[in-house]
DNA sequence: GACCAGGCACATC
DNA sequence: GATGTGCATGGT
């Protein structure tokens, strides 16, 4: 097939290179994906601030911080009380295993990072495979709520489909390229947040002259 | 004021 | 296994 190379084309082509992830240290990135879940990116810049300002921008630091010391800095993120939680957790996994340190982390093989990442309290597929991917160069392909809004409106696959359903279509379909992943992921967002949203506006959708009316 | 945003865990049936 | 709910701020 290439429909999915041919998407990509179109996308890259309509949106540009986007850049993700933005700024940081692959800490900060895998800070940054816990943040992120469920939540505008805007919102968790201003918690990122936040904790650089503070200094906590580290493993240790963020290690030996209370619960309600860390919410109170990641505020602006939503849900902070769950997610100093969350931090806490992957933070005191880094620091068990790796000694804090992400450059050990990377090292470590991806099958079996992945699985030890997602036995973390709050780190679910997306969650993982975004540090897998932005933070440590993981040839792994990210899914979110976009990538299957825009692959189910197109017809390409139910949005009923399981994550590693999505996924699989990707690894089998593109070759293990984790340049392309990080820019295709993020032109998904790209798509999903101007024509492919909640309520569509398919009338400026870039895909329509190759896949047709989106089915809605 | 409703809707939405780069999810996940948990309860219940 | 499927479905529903809590978590929460800030922009549109």
């Amino acid at each position: 097939m290439d429909k999915l190379e041919s998407i990509y084309k179109i996308l890259y082509k309509a949106f540009g290179p986007q850049h993700w992830w933005p700024g940081g240290s692959p800490f900060e990135i895998t800070v940054g994906a816990i943040l992120t879940q469920n939540t505008n990116w805007s919102n968790v810049e201003k918690a990122i601030k936040n904790l650089r300002a503070a200094g906590a921008m580290n493993p240790k630091r963020l290690h030996h911080m209370p619960p309600h010391k860390l919410a109170a800095l990641i505020r602006p993120a939503g849900y902070f009380n769950i997610k100093a939680k969350r931090l806490k957790a992957f933070v005191h996994f880094l620091m068990e295993h790796f000694d804090g340190n992400t450059t050990l982390m990377k090292n470590e093989d991806t099958d079996m990072l992945r699985e030890k990442l997602l036995s973390i309290h709050g780190i679910g597929p997306e969650t993982a495979d975004s540090m897998l991917l932005y933070a440590l160069g993981k040839p792994i392909f990210v899914i979110d709520a976009y990538t299957k809004r825009v692959l189910s409106r197109h017809n390409i696959m139910s949005h009923d489909k399981t994550y590693k359903d999505f996924q699989e279509l990707f690894h089998a379909a593109m070759g293990r390229d984790r340049k392309r992943y990080n820019e295709y992921h993020a032109l998904f967002v790209a798509v999903g947040k101007t024509c492919c949203r909640p309520k569509p506006r398919c009338n400026v959708c870039p895909l329509r002259p190759f896949l047709g009316n989106p089915g809605l």
